[in-house]
DNA sequence: TAGCTTTGTGTCAATTTTACACTATCCAAA
DNA sequence: TTTGGATAGTGTAAAATTGACACAAAGCTA
């Protein structure tokens, strides 16, 4: 599959990069876009990463950080926000990592600083398709996951605070969700992201309060027990709440 | 253009820097540290900015934050938090910066990508020293910035911002008051942080439950007007509420 | 000693939080 | 067709928290 990016005049800067945490719901758990990085010869450590590489010289980060997202895995045009910069000088530097760099970067060994990305998206929505260095690109439950290439395990857990963070500040995570949803479906998204049991029927009450969900006259069907209801995501109210702000959605 | 990325010891990364945001509290309102760059020749432009300067090729962020607040101000050994990457491909390229990092920098157009740090110190036991390309260094109060060099500016907001966020969630903000205060002090800080009005009696309510004050059996001297007791901040009950964790501290 | 300034204090109503258990509905298997 | 397994859906009461609000006390100064 072939990319087409506008042309960009400008040597990659070899010394900063970017890095993308995207976070997708398979209705049961959290998962994390990563690629693959296929057999690295001699050396055995991670094969999986995040999607990331060098910017080039001439791009702003945000910017890098949806090209490269693009280029490795597809998905495009989304809104991504920094988790912060990662900056330890031999951060690259594990040997299954070098080698891996040395086929490549022109300049394997420079020090690279990253940025770090992340958002949330709908998988359903987003099929991965791999390309250029990446042999394979697929969402994985974040609680499989046990290591990754360079820093890269860090970087996710530092994600994964700040998504915490912010799911407690603002109505998130609706957008993850399938069109049509069950409150048991957003029930179990939230306790994946918060890491913790939510009582339901508080958990219930308190989402219904927000006055940002639609329900339909419409059943799941084939689930061999009592159907729920299902429900829409109500784009309106929500752009309301987030003029209005507010601060109070902990649990 | 040529970097140059050998790894040589103390070579300075061309790429990358850091800038510090340095809050103080001056019993009245929110200060930050700021740095004058003198006279810059024919230009004009804000004189100053941020204390910041680029990383050393084999040194980690944080530490590399440190070293240059420390060239810069003299201020050393503090813990700074990260508020994230700036990395506008022209956010050194007004004519005024351009000139003035023409007398500093071997690489003057380099693109650069800059990591923010900022933390609060109780301005009292920091007293500021310029030095290197410093001309002065001092405290200046948030509210008469209106303007700062390179995207100084924007990078203050963002400081400000996770402040805000910050003293939401952590009862920081105690550290940066003097040994013995007064609890309108604190109210004072706490508003000028939120840049909010805050009711004086729910704000003690609220503070006081936190059970990290102790009340000192002392009076404010001279003042004209009722003098106000006098309180010490916990330090052993701050720890325990920090490990405990508390989402609930907001205003 | 009168006046200015800031400190320090309590209550009530409204809202929010927390803890907690049973019935209803569908499918599948017997 | 009946039964069992699984998840959906629902309400209440006690406790805690929030928000709004006004006046006397204490020190200084003129």
């Amino acid at each position: 599959m072939q990319h087409n990016h506008k042309k960009i005049n400008s040597e990659l800067n070899p010394n900063v990069s970017v890095d993308c945490v995207i976070f997708g719901f398979d209705l049961e758990q959290l998962t994390v876009l990563l690629i693959d990085r296929g057999e690295i010869s001699s050396a055995f450590g991670p094969r999986m990463a995040l999607p990331g590489n060098l910017i080039y010289d001439n791009e702003n980060l945000d910017m890098a950080a949806n090209r490269v997202l693009d280029e490795l895995t597809g998905l495009n045009n989304i809104y991504l926000e920094q988790v912060g910069a990662f900056g330890d000088p031999d951060r690259i530097h594990k040997e299954s990592d070098r080698e891996w760099l040395k086929s490549i970067r022109a300049e394997p060994e420079a020090r690279v600083i990253t940025v770090a990305y992340f958002t949330l998206v709908p998988m359903s929505d987003y099929k991965p398709q791999a390309s250029s260095f990446a042999k394979n690109a697929d969402w994985v439950p974040v609680s499989e996951i046990k290591e990754l290439a360079f820093d890269h395990f860090e970087i996710l857990q530092a994600a994964k605070e700040k998504l915490k963070q912010k799911i407690k500040i603002q109505p998130i995570g609706f957008n993850l969700l399938p069109e049509k949803f069950t409150l048991s479906q957003l029930h179990r998204l939230y306790e994946s992201i918060l890491d913790k049991p939510l009582d339901k029927r508080n958990f219930r009450r308190k989402i219904q309060k927000l006055d940002i969900l639609t329900s339909l006259r419409e059943k799941q069907r084939g689930v061999p027990h009592k159907p729920s209801l299902l429900y829409e995501f109500n784009e309106e109210k929500y752009q309301e709440l987030t003029q209005t702000g507010f601060d109070n959605f902990g649990f």
